[in-house]
RNA sequence: UCCCGAGUAGCUCAGCUGGUAGAGCAGCCGGCUGUUAACCGGCGGGUCGCAGGUUCGAGUCCUGCCUCGGGAGCCA
């Protein structure tokens, strides 16, 4: 295989002589003289062809090609005001090596349906591979933050037996002869009993909800991480989250400037980005959406219209801590100054994203823990290793969870979640 | 599951109080030596989501169904 050189390597060799591979996007011609915009993925190259400069193959190359052939080219790089990128690679050679007839995915509008049932075409429109570079970015920006705060990643099962919050909204298989298996909806339970081995953990994975959810922000599969830290209590684990999400916003302005351009992404909301993050109290965000209007009562959780009015108050994620005991998970820690309430929070995005994450301080009084499980009607049998942590040596702790799609769709500023993983899966798409 | 909305050419859509199907783009053919979603000329392209009903006549009106989109609930 001779050696070539991708796209993004080749503004310093103006002036040599390279060879590129990539997947032409459009063709123009003036009769002797033609175009192709070429991408491979690391950027787009305009190659040039001259008809009096070109062996005859090559000519006939350049009118065959079409959208999505795959090509090989051949010629010196230059530098060209007249090309986009400021680099063209003036053709010597061109081979096709992937032919390409009748592309689905014109360059003209489409809707959203018809680009899911091409999804697998899709990826390669550039919005799409913008999206998927920022979303690499968020991944690496949240291993790196908890590779250097000394965290240990734990990775928690998938196939779990008959544990979470509430069996009907999750995924059920057979599972050999011990019954039925569940596609885990969170590692959380797990990744407590790992912070007492290792004192700061984290999981990062697919996590899985069979709710029938038709909205912008629901996936069936999505991606979560959720850090677990021994000691931590509720005010500390807000600390965590807000320089968490900062570092991952501050990452992605200093190293994917370009891909957000790419998106039309205004910037200025994500730069407001940065500690402290502004809280409030469940009871006093009732009390303040009351005033702007809302019919919010005090006991019922916060509904999506809530969330973005509540927000939209201000300029950068808001935390809202300490929910009632009635909306929220059996685990979360009962609030010592006011037991109708628990010691969590979530976190809600700003521009309508809404919550990105959910977290609390864990009950970590077994007998209070066991009144909720019991209280819930909750299968206690299968929570004896969970209450076990809580027997053997109990210590305060917190942690919360992170959608990453939905970190995604807020920083990129794409409306629907959808577009912030690669095959996303919903109530009407298993395909492709 | 509930509430809205939409299904017409490969795609995006138009089609008026009912009169027998239209545009742009894509595709194909031809022209052009600097194009930027190139441009100019020409050509082909339809089970109007499905089934039934009203009517001399239905893409259009009525009923049922199907599919998809948005929202609610649930949550990250």
């Amino acid at each position: 295989m001779p050696d070539f050189h991708r796209i993004e390597e080749l503004p310093p060799l103006a002036g040599q002589t390279v060879i590129t591979r990539g997947w032409v996007m459009t063709t123009r011609s003036s009769g002797k003289i033609g175009f192709v915009m070429l991408r491979d993925g690391t950027g787009t190259l305009q190659v040039v062809l001259s008809k009096k400069d070109v062996p005859e193959a090559a000519w006939d190359g350049f009118g065959r090609l079409a959208q999505e052939t795959s090509a090989e080219v051949t010629g010196t790089v230059r530098a060209d005001a007249r090309a986009p990128g400021g680099v063209e690679l003036t053709a010597a050679e061109l081979r096709i090596l992937g032919p390409s007839a009748d592309f689905p995915i014109t360059p003209k509008e489409h809707g959203t349906a018809f680009l899911f049932e091409h999804r697998h075409l899709w990826l390669r429109s550039r919005r799409q591979v913008a999206i998927a570079r920022v979303r690499h970015e968020v991944v690496q920006a949240i291993r790196d933050f908890f590779y250097e705060r000394h965290f240990v990643l734990v990775d928690t099962p998938i196939l779990t037996g008959a544990i979470g919050e509430a069996a009907g909204h999750l995924f059920a298989t057979e599972y050999f002869d011990l019954g039925t298996a569940y596609l885990a909806q969170t590692g959380q339970l797990y990744v407590e009993a790992a912070a007492a081995a290792l004192g700061k953990v984290y999981c990062f994975g697919p996590t899985f909800r069979a709710e029938k959810s038709k909205t912008r922000r629901h996936l069936t599969e999505f991606w979560m991480v959720e850090p677990e830290v021994a000691w931590n209590d509720s005010d500390a684990n807000m600390r965590l989250q807000e320089e968490f999400v900062s570092s991952i916003v501050a990452r992605c302005l200093d190293r994917r400037e370009s891909e957000l351009a790419e998106l039309e992404r205004d910037v200025k909301p994500l730069e407001a980005v940065r500690p402290p993050f502004p809280r409030i109290s469940y009871t006093d965000a009732v009390t303040k959406l009351k005033t702007l209007g809302s019919d919010m009562a005090w006991g019922r959780d916060l509904g999506g219209d809530e969330e973005t009015l509540l927000a939209k108050q201000y300029d950068r994620p808001v935390m809202v801590f300490n929910y009632p005991a009635a909306v929220k998970a059996f685990y979360m820690k009962e609030n010592p100054a006011d037991p109708r309430t628990v010691l969590n929070n979530d976190v809600l995005a700003p521009e309508g994203y809404g919550e990105i994450i959910g977290g609390s301080q864990r009950e970590d009084d077994y007998d209070k823990l066991l009144g909720r499980i019991r209280a819930e009607k909750l299968p206690e049998d299968a929570y004896s290793w969970y209450l076990d942590l809580r027997k053997y040596g109990t210590f305060v702790h917190a942690g919360f969870g992170l959608g990453v799609e939905r970190t995604v769709a807020w920083i990129c500023g794409i409306p629907h979640i959808r577009e912030a993983i690669a095959f996303p899966r919903t109530l009407y798409k298993l395909w492709p």
